[in-house]
DNA sequence: TGACGATATAGATACTTGTCAATACATTGT
DNA sequence: ACAATGTATTGACAAGTATCTATATCGTCA
């Protein structure tokens, strides 16, 4: 697979997943919420939800906090923020119009990959 | 990998790679884009794009119009309103608390894998 | 019909990833 | 210090995926 450089794509990479996006699921609907909760929800094991929060650790969508024996996690601002972003970015935009064949000259400057 | 059932998983799937994501960005800036622009943009070969966009195709993102030789993609309403749909339900929602421990009987009802 | 250009499919391969069992690490309480 | 519990790491393996080359399919035009 190519080298995923793009953070959107790591964004997105990491939360689509079952077990993953029932963690931020899970997180969406407490303000924090106990490691130990995930392995009961999800049915994998417990070295499988402590990987898959890593991944969400590393990708910027969670933030674990220790208390005690437990770890408490949460969901980072900053990572709902720009998935929205990301969401409000994919969609019709002003100026649309057709990107026809090779050597139609109306392309959109954004089509071309800038150089 | 799991079999992802999930309509969401598969939806941020599909947009989680590099290309991919590429060429919903192309979709979001004109109506409709020629297949043959894809093979422009993208650093990869032509069957792989195709490739990528039947995988688009699969999860609904997109949809083809053939006309003359040339086969127009656009983005489909649907999928753009399931996907913004997603990210608005990924983050705070009303009634927040702190899950807790194992035997924490506060839990809310959200994180009990309803049966 | 036959040649040509655009797109899709097939098959092969390297790489990535999700998963688990086993084990290590960390914290609390006895 | 030691046992118990929650969490992370390691190592291995099966399965998925992105990519390519080669080839097939589809539509147009001479």
């Amino acid at each position: 697979m190519k080298r995923q450089t793009d953070p959107d794509v790591l964004l997105l990479q990491s939360a689509a997943d079952p077990t993953r996006l029932a963690i931020l699921r899970q997180l969406s609907a407490a303000a924090e919420v106990c490691a130990c909760n995930f392995t009961g929800c999800c049915e994998v094991s417990q070295p499988t939800v402590s990987h898959h929060l890593k991944v969400l650790r590393d990708a910027g969508w969670v933030s674990g906090e220790r208390r005690a024996n437990w770890i408490y996690y949460r969901l980072r601002p900053e990572a709902v923020a720009r998935f929205r972003q990301l969401a409000a970015e994919i969609g019709p935009i002003d100026g649309w119009s057709t990107l026809g064949q090779p050597d139609d000259k109306r392309r959109l400057a954004v089509l071309q990959p800038q150089a």
